[in-house]
DNA sequence: GCTCTAACTTGGTAAAACAACCTGTCGGGT
DNA sequence: ACCCGACAGGTTGTTTTACCAAGTTAGAGC
């Protein structure tokens, strides 16, 4: 039996129009052939087609306009820039995949903006585990992260080994959990002394703050991502489209 | 005539059923009526159903499984927290949405990090337009933005007057270019003697500063709009979905 | 208890029709 | 000659009916 389950064809029409306008073959601000033209070249009727073109609009290729036609946008900017964003390769990859070492592992009173991200109780504990991040041999992040009670019992974060898998993987596979989404919050502020010292860094350089608070599809807390920044060796960089 | 257009009743299903879902008539983690049920309800066709369906799924409020059926995952956490980002509310609301005082606008050479946004030469000039916003009458950000020289001719960029149309709106029909994305790169430092004056802020906290540069599709640089806020003040709040 | 089938579900394709919108052209009028 | 409206022909947007394919489940029959 055929093993290789062909795509259904108005996928393969989106990929061989994305092929066409990467090549040049149709051009930013080119108008796109019509319905027609399409279903005649490629013999298929014109639901597939319209769902096709549907597709290439959502993702960004194309532009349409009721009366005039569908113009060529080029391939969006945006496919390519979907690095992760500032706290999420924390939360996905694998502790082992930077280096640096756990400096601290243990459940503790959560500082009050932790417990806000989380839901809980001021002053209520929660578990802390705090690593160091190191580039080229330097200090240069200090990432941590705070995860409720109820949700650490029985996982390896308790471990001062760096974890062979991702906090994701680790969470979804022990407690059944699913990451949905993410609420960051950035700010800044000036370090304290025991920072400044741990990034050697200057300590009249202000610190960037990243707060990811991680959620499932329903919005319940399941881990907050703190990262810690020396404003004058690091920025966030991220890019989006425009509505 | 009848003014009111009506919206398409596959759009009018996705209200419906979000409004269930909502309600709680729909409870997370059940199941949807099939298509079938759906069909007769409403006395819809299938693909009308289909689309509202397919909509639904794209914006996470239900999942869907062949054989199975399709899943509510309750409301999108993402859908309320489509706010505008730091500095785009500045490239598409008109000037007068926000109280505050343009205190700039000529033509200057640009500092490098502009400079390498905007894909010139350094020391080259660009116009750059300047506001002081505030808020409950006080000062609380300084947003600027830099625009190369040919893309200000013709345009009232000039006017000390606030725009009543947004910069996005107003580049947008006097000279043909189309916003497509924005890349973003946000940073901390300490505040110059002259910010903290005009911010009215301590002079030893931090200035958060947010770099926008937006790009036509085919990543030509077109503006850079620039928002410093006193970390004290102002957090960036943002929510994304995870990969 | 086991298997197999029937009936359900969603996914995909085709053919047809109408509506809304844009852009020319061809008039008639001034 | 010029301007302006009507109109025809193109485009995309929406809706309907119909059929087949693939995955899941439950019950009939062994």
């Amino acid at each position: 039996m055929s093993l290789e389950s062909v795509p259904p064809k108005y996928a393969q029409l989106v990929q061989a129009l994305q092929r066409r306008i990467e090549s040049g073959d149709y051009p930013p601000g080119s108008l796109l052939p019509s319905e027609n033209q399409l279903i005649n070249e490629f013999g298929v009727s014109r639901p597939t087609v319209v769902a096709a073109l549907r597709v290439l609009r959502e993702q960004g290729w194309i532009d349409s306009q009721q009366g005039k036609g569908r113009f060529v946008r080029g391939r969006p900017a945006m496919a390519s820039a979907e690095q992760p964003r500032p706290g999420q390769a924390y939360l996905t990859a694998p502790e082992t995949a930077s280096a640096g070492e756990v400096i601290e592992a243990a459940a503790v009173a959560v500082p009050n903006r932790i417990a806000a991200l989380l839901n809980l109780a001021p002053k209520s504990k929660a578990f802390l585990r705090r690593r160091l991040i190191s580039r080229d041999g330097e200090p240069t992040e200090v990432v941590s992260v705070w995860v409720p009670l109820e949700l650490s019992e029985g996982t390896d974060l308790t471990s001062a080994e760096s974890l062979p898998q991702g906090l994701r993987e680790h969470l979804q596979s022990r407690k059944g959990v699913r990451f949905d989404h993410i609420v960051e919050q950035i700010t800044a502020r000036m370090p304290a002394t025991a920072e400044a010292k741990q990034l050697g860094m200057p300590k009249n350089t202000p610190l960037l703050a990243v707060y990811g608070a991680v959620r499932d599809a329903s919005g319940t807390a399941l881990a907050v991502v703190e990262v810690l920044l020396p404003a004058d060796r690091h920025e966030l960089e991220d890019a989006y489209p425009i509505g």
